[in-house]
DNA sequence: CGCATGACGAAAT
DNA sequence: AATTTCGCCATGC
């Protein structure tokens, strides 16, 4: 049987995030079975050529997008997950923790 | 093989 | 809480 490479793995991952949801780069390798690959995971998200991954939906563990401010891929990432009803704020996403607010578990989107 | 690079992470400061 | 330091992993030269 054909086993997945490890890029598919993380790939699956990813594609896993929950609409409206984030994950760490780290978290992402974990839940493919890879701890301790977060820059593996960094290195395929840069050099993916997918448009349908959600790849906004991954940012470091301190809940940061990866991108530098004023970027433009910090503008886009911003705007896609702010789509989705993420709340981010200067280059960091709130609620990384209390991800579940009795909003978010009711309406699957935070309150305005 | 050694060294630099990078959409990283955890711990120390 | 923000930065810096150091560790890790995969690649490319």
């Amino acid at each position: 049987m054909g086993e997945l490479s490890a890029a598919d793995r993380i790939l699956a991952a990813i594609r896993a995030i929950p609409r409206g949801q984030v994950a760490g780069y780290g978290e992402v390798a974990r839940r493919a079975g890879l701890p301790g690959r977060a820059r593996m995971v960094a290195r395929l998200l840069s050099e993916n050529p997918d448009p349908r991954l959600p790849w906004h939906r991954v940012l470091r563990s301190d809940g940061h997008i990866a991108f530098p401010e004023g970027s433009k891929g910090r503008a886009e990432q911003t705007r896609r997950l702010r789509a989705e009803g993420v709340w981010v704020e200067n280059g960091r996403v709130r609620g990384i923790k209390a991800a579940a607010t009795i909003d978010e578990q009711i309406w699957g989107m935070p309150p305005d």
